[in-house]
DNA sequence: CGGACACTTCGGTGGGCGCCGAAGTGTCCG
DNA sequence: CGGACACTTCGGCGCCCACCGAAGTGTCCG
C-alpha cells in the first residue's frame, strides 16, 4: 500500500489493472520478448534472453510475470521452457502499441547482412499468425480489388470473399469470437493489412502449399514459383508486386 | 544508459519505444487520468488531480509526460490547463487495453448514489466519441439485423448502411485515414459495438437532435421521449432494450 | 554415474520515479 | 491594486524494480 493511499479520495479499480498490463509491456526487455514472439512460434528462455541481451536470470524472472500476467503461456519440456504469446488477443495489442510507435523509433540498419535480412523482412513476413509485409498488402490489396474484401466501410469479407476461400480450398475456421477478418496495421508499409481468422488461414494454407516459404530462423518469407504461379492464377497478383 | 548496454548485444530499436509508450500507461494515476478523458472532451488538471486524488503537483507532472508522450494534447485558456486526448488512436488503445484488463478488476459499487451512477453508466454512455452500453449494443445490435452493418465476416457497413445514413441525415465523413466502421469492445456488455467514423457521427447526431442527452457530468447519457420513436422508427428498436 | 546444460532462486546494488508541500508564476476579478 | 485561484517548479523522501553473479535444481547424454 503507498502512502497516499491512506484516506484519500482514489477511486481504485480499473485504473490498476490498467498500470498493471501496461507495467507487464513497460519494460524493454519485456517488450523485446513480446516483439520477438510476436513470429508466433514458441521461443526457449535461453533464446529470448540471447536476443535480448540480459542474463538468463534476467529473463527467467521477466518471463515469470509476463506468463503470471496472461501475456505468455508456456510449455516445459525437459530443461526446456518454451514460452510463446498467449492467445491472438495479447499478439493484436502488441501489434497495436508498436505500430503506435512514431516510425522514426526504428534505426537504420547498421550492417550488409543486416540489411538483407531488413529487405526480406518488409518483401513479406509472418506477423503472430498472418502475413504482412509488402506480400500481405500484395494479398489484401488484390483481395479488395476483386471485391473479395471491403475496406471503404470498414473491415470485412464480402460474400463473393467467402466464395473464394471456400473455392481455393482455404478452410475458414468461424467458429469462436475471433472476428473473421480484421486489419493489422503493417509498420513497414503503414498500411492495413488481412488479419483475424481468415489471415490466419491464408497464411497457413500458403505456407502449407508451399506458395511461400520461411527463410532462415526469422519471421521473413521468401514466395516460391508456384506461390507466383498460384498468386497470379487466383487474384492476378502480378510476381513484380512481390519484389 | 543503463549498465547492461555497455558492450552487450542488445539491439535498441522498436522495443524501446514499445516501452517508452507503455511506461505512459504503467502508472495507475495516469492510467486514471486517461480512462476519464475517455468520455472525450477536455478535463482541466484540478479536476483530473481531484478525480484522481493526488495533489495539483503531481497531476502536473503526470499531464506533462502525457502531453509530451502525445497522448495527450493541451489547450491552455487563462489559468487552466485543458487537455484532452489526442485523437481517436489514442482513445482506441486506451479501450483496447481497458478491454484485455480481465472484469473482475472492476469493484463493485458501495453506495446507494454509485449504485445508480453506475446502472446509468451501464443504459448508455459514450466512449470517447461514440456510444456504448446497452445504447450502444441496442443500436448495434439493430443495425446488423437490418442488414445495413455487417459483423459475420468483419465490421463493415453494408451499401444499405450506407443508404441508411444518407436517409436519416446523417453525414459520414470519409476524408481521412480513420476506418468508417470498426468494433469497440464494450466493457459492461463485452460485446463489440459501433465504433470510427460512423459511430462517431451517429453518436454526434444523437446528441444533436436530442435522441439523447447527457445527464450529471459524467459520461452517462439518457434517451429521451423523442429518441425512443425515432429510434424505434428508424431501426425498430424497443424502447425496453434501453432499459 | 558424472559432466554439460537450461533454467531458477536468492542477495545485493543502483537508478528511476511517484509522491508531497512549499514557493513561484501567471490570470482573473472585485 | 490586492487577494483568490490554477497551475508549475523544486527539493527531498522512499519505494519499486531491473540487473547481475553465485549457488541450487532438474534434465539430458556419453
Amino acid at each position: 500500500m503507498t502512502t497516499r493511499d491512506a484516506g484519500s479520495t482514489r477511486k481504485p479499480g480499473r485504473a490498476s489493472g490498467l498500470a498493471a498490463l501496461a507495467g507487464l509491456l513497460a519494460d524493454e526487455t519485456r517488450a523485446g520478448f513480446l516483439l520477438a514472439l510476436l513470429d508466433g512460434r514458441a521461443w526457449t528462455a535461453g533464446e529470448l534472453a540471447r536476443d535480448a541481451g540480459v542474463a538468463a536470470s534476467t529473463a527467467s524472472e521477466h518471463l515469470g510475470r509476463l506468463v503470471a500476467g496472461g501475456l505468455l503461456t508456456e510449455e516445459r519440456q525437459g530443461r526446456h521452457r518454451y514460452v510463446r504469446l498467449a492467445d491472438a488477443r495479447v499478439a493484436q495489442l502488441v501489434e497495436e502499441l508498436a505500430a503506435q510507435v512514431a516510425p522514426s523509433a526504428d534505426r537504420l540498419p547498421r550492417t550488409l547482412r543486416e540489411s538483407g535480412a531488413r529487405s526480406a523482412m518488409a518483401r513479406g513476413r509472418t506477423c503472430y499468425d498472418h502475413l504482412a509485409g509488402r506480400l500481405g498488402i500484395a494479398l489484401t490489396d488484390a483481395l479488395t480489388g476483386r471485391g473479395l474484401l471491403r475496406q471503404d466501410t470498414g473491415f470485412a469479407l464480402t460474400d463473393a470473399g467467402l466464395r473464394w476461400f471456400a473455392e481455393a480450398g482455404i478452410d475458414l475456421d468461424r467458429t469462436g469470437r475471433r472476428p473473421l477478418a480484421r486489419a493489422c496495421l503493417d509498420w513497414t508499409e503503414r498500411r492495413p493489412h488481412l488479419a483475424g481468422t481468415a489471415g490466419a488461414a491464408l497464411c497457413r494454407h500458403a505456407l502449407d502449399a508451399r506458395w511461400c516459404v520461411r527463410i532462415g530462423s526469422e519471421r521473413a518469407v521468401r514466395v516460391t514459383a508456384e506461390g507466383e504461379h498460384h498468386l497470379g492464377a487466383l487474384l492476378g497478383i502480378e510476381a513484380s508486386d512481390l519484389r
